[in-house]
DNA sequence: AATAATCTTGAACAGTTGTTCAATGGCCGT
DNA sequence: ACGGCCATTGAACAACTGTTCAAGATTATT
């Protein structure tokens, strides 16, 4: 009975499958999804090329095959975050709670690094208009959006439509810059300030997204009539 | 004395390089940097491959052409607006005119629809990890960058440079979804809300980030001391 | 008109891409 | 001990990658 090597436990402890999510979400986050090759994933997994199309199907199987891994989760902590605003009956303090709810859960992958790559996925599948072929947006965030967007009329019950989805993507793009802000804030503070931490970024951002909603000038946006 | 084709003026009516330039804009943006090839950019411009290694060295090299080419004019408006601002001694009001000079030269760009691909290149760009070994955004965009932090600073004297920076992050990101939207906000407006029509866009971005940064809770942000 | 400089062309290069295949390994229930 | 099942492996595939080269065409300079 001699003691086979039996996944070497120690080593690394997961599947390789597990193993290959997890390298290619590293190295999909770093690199995109054309700029990374299969080869690079299956090395930094240490598995034979073959393995992802087996365990996938493709390339862009082990893609989706993240989103549908790391996306439920976030729009958990979202819907949870909007149940917690519908019950709270002052309007002027529910948005703030809205804010939050889009806000926060997504701040929560920043700081620890592995969830970190994920967003930066997020980011890079948002500005990549064959993203629309892929459909993961439309799959896997938009239900939520919708919800989102509806908590924000509900909070400003006289916005128009325009008002309320101009609003929603301005809060969304402030927070994908975020995500995927590499050194650029540091090096434009001369170091003093840092993206990583993820607390402060969200206190400031939803302080001045919150601000913003409540207290802008409606003449400029409220249209000619509707 | 034969009518010799001499670049079919009428067809074309650019060098061989200005159509390279051209194609590779609208190529880069929809397909990336990586995802781009450089026999799809030639074949689009109608020239040979190898025309788009004499003109520019090399796919990087075309690559930065193109925001040699477009980042500029950008830069300019910024300055030219800043300048605007730093006239108007009502610090109320001077906010209102930073941050038009940030958005109002990059939303130019939609709409018209060659530009808009220098857009969604320039979003790719940010949320592309590689861009810092590029370092196209420390050479062109920085230093405007700081002319805008600065700006930023000197309409609220009291703010930590914490504040300063990310109200600024906050901007950039809110700015980036615009650019790089491509029918997210359609689809969830059910088509009653569009971003190609850059005017609107900028209306309702600026007057939620003028009064975010104007009427921000600074209890959350201010930090500690200094 | 002759020469030099610049631009254009198609073919070829070596390397990499995602994917497929047949062969092998280990494990489980029977 | 035996198949049956799933996981793993390395080699091979054709297609495509960016770049180079020598030859030709065009334009500018003398």
């Amino acid at each position: 009975m001699t003691i086979k090597p039996q996944r070497n436990k120690a080593d690394q402890g997961e599947t390789s499958k597990e193993r290959i999510l997890a390298s290619a979400e590293s190295v999909f986050a770093e690199w995109g999804f054309d700029g990374a090759s299969v080869r690079r994933i299956s090395e930094e997994a240490g598995v034979p090329v073959a393995l992802i199309n087996y365990h996938f199907g493709s390339k862009a199987g082990l893609y989706r095959a993240i989103f549908e891994k790391r996306a439920p989760a976030i729009m958990d902590q979202r819907i949870a975050g909007l149940r917690l605003a519908r019950a709270e009956p002052d309007l002027d303090r529910r948005i703030d709670l809205v804010v939050k709810a889009l806000i926060y859960p997504m701040f929560s992958l920043r700081g620890e690094s592995p969830s970190a790559d994920f967003g930066r996925m997020i980011v890079r599948e948002m500005s990549d208009p064959q993203s629309e072929a892929r459909g993961i947006f439309r799959d896997m965030f938009d239900p939520v959006a919708e919800m989102l967007t509806d908590a924000i009329s509900k909070c400003f019950p006289d916005w128009t439509l325009e008002e309320v989805h101009w609003a929603y993507h301005t809060m969304l793009g402030a927070m994908m810059i975020v995500m995927t802000d590499n050194g650029r804030m540091a090096r434009l503070s001369g170091g003093r300030v840092s993206s990583d931490n993820w607390e402060e970024a969200a206190r400031h951002m939803c302080a001045i997204l919150v601000a913003g909603l409540k207290y802008r000038d409606r003449d400029q946006t409220r249209g000619s009539e509707d």
